[in-house]
DNA sequence: AGTTTATGCAAGTACATGCTTGCAGGCAAG
DNA sequence: CTTGCCTGCAAGCATGTACTTGCATAAACT
């Protein structure tokens, strides 16, 4: 009974918050958007920050699932598979993290809930930069250098970042689909790494290698 | 004295703003900043969402002066400062950004506000791109195709857009400074687009290698 | 001088918002 | 059935906020 109203409202506060921020969250609205008496509110969390402050922490706890494989097997569809399930992640937050960037202003102690996230998933991406590497998958001539990969890191998450907040709202900075979009990041990211990508050619037979052999990587074919 | 006054009002609403929020933009906080009384705004604008909306014109007018050549000479470093150029301005302007782009949530009659800078950009780097094509700078191979192009752009607008925006609140996402930084994209988008990084590699045409391996820029110097 | 204009100051109005209190009903456990 | 708990409802309180009004003052213009 009393956990489910809570669960309710704490949704409900979830959906306004992302639609008005923080000061536009009134507890009127928020009991309206979850089906009870304004006064439940204050029953349940005491005070309207300390509901919102709940909501965060509700919403900002890690949820695992989008991982990069331990050991590398085809670098560009595995990281494309990753960017997408990212930046589909990010667009459905979307308004929430706008409005979350905005209330870091007034609000610091919100820095945990808008930074975990991005921090986790780059040095996740750092990580398996960082066994594409030691596996071979680098082509080894001067211009990758390590400040290049941690270049490579920050500019692939940039794009992401950038793609999944602003695409909505100037479409003339996108003209391609989400998907060839994302791609491209992809390979360019692989491409500025040093990382041989197999071309197109293979992709009538797109799911016959599955195994953990890395396939020779200075070979172009 | 009063257009003296109506300009002070106007500056003291834009630091308020970008501090507060439309929302957090109060008649009484915006006289305070600007050392008036606050019956003078409402005596000059009439009302607060006038004011701010004077303010919004005020500040989003087009400001020229970081145009990219006609006729490229040196890619590298033309957008180089380019970039540069556009990441600092946007960085002056992060707090103000960053309510901007929640606010469009309520009230969306801003979205030409936050939306026009970029595009010009973008449409200003795309033209540069264009002209970098045309005039030679391009090697012809197949990987780089107009797709690719259009891609690059969007991703070097989005790496530059991601890193003013949030390297102050994750410092672990940028671990270099942020000169590092822009050059490092500025020679990924080159060097995606088929751009010989440097004039003397341009000059020597060493093609012993497979077609797909762009040409292998100086490391550090 | 006289008039206009811009400003400051004090007060007030109407409404929104966070939050409290008192009362009544439903509902499950003892 | 009684008790305790949760909830809804109505009202109220204190504060903040947008905005108005009336009056005084001082500078600028005629």
């Amino acid at each position: 009974m009393t956990d489910d109203h809570r669960h309710r409202i704490l949704q409900a506060a979830a959906r306004v918050y992302a639609q008005h921020g923080w000061r536009g969250s009134t507890t009127k609205r928020i009991a309206e958007e979850a089906g009870v008496n304004e006064v439940t509110l204050f029953r349940h969390f005491g005070a309207k920050d300390a509901l919102l402050e709940q909501m965060m922490l509700h919403l900002t706890e890690p949820k695992e699932g989008m991982t990069l494989p331990a050991v590398p097997g085809d670098p560009a569809a595995e990281l494309e598979g990753w960017v997408r399930a990212h930046h589909t992640e990010m667009c459905a937050r979307r308004p929430f993290i706008r409005q979350l960037v905005s209330d870091l202003q007034e609000h610091p102690d919100l820095h945990p809930c808008a930074t975990n996230g991005p921090n986790s998933a780059t040095s996740q991406l750092r990580g398996y930069v960082e066994r594409l590497h030691t596996m071979g998958f680098v082509e080894h001539h001067d211009s990758t250098s390590a400040a290049d990969q941690s270049a490579a890191v920050t500019m692939l998450m940039g794009a992401v970042f950038a793609d999944s907040m602003n695409r909505d709202l100037m479409p003339e900075m996108f003209p391609q689909p989400v998907d060839v979009s994302l791609r491209s990041y992809v390979r360019f990211f692989l491409r500025g790494l040093g990382v041989a990508l197999r071309l197109e050619t293979v992709a009538t037979s797109d799911r016959d290698q599955s195994s953990s052999v890395p396939p020779s990587p200075v070979g172009s074919e």
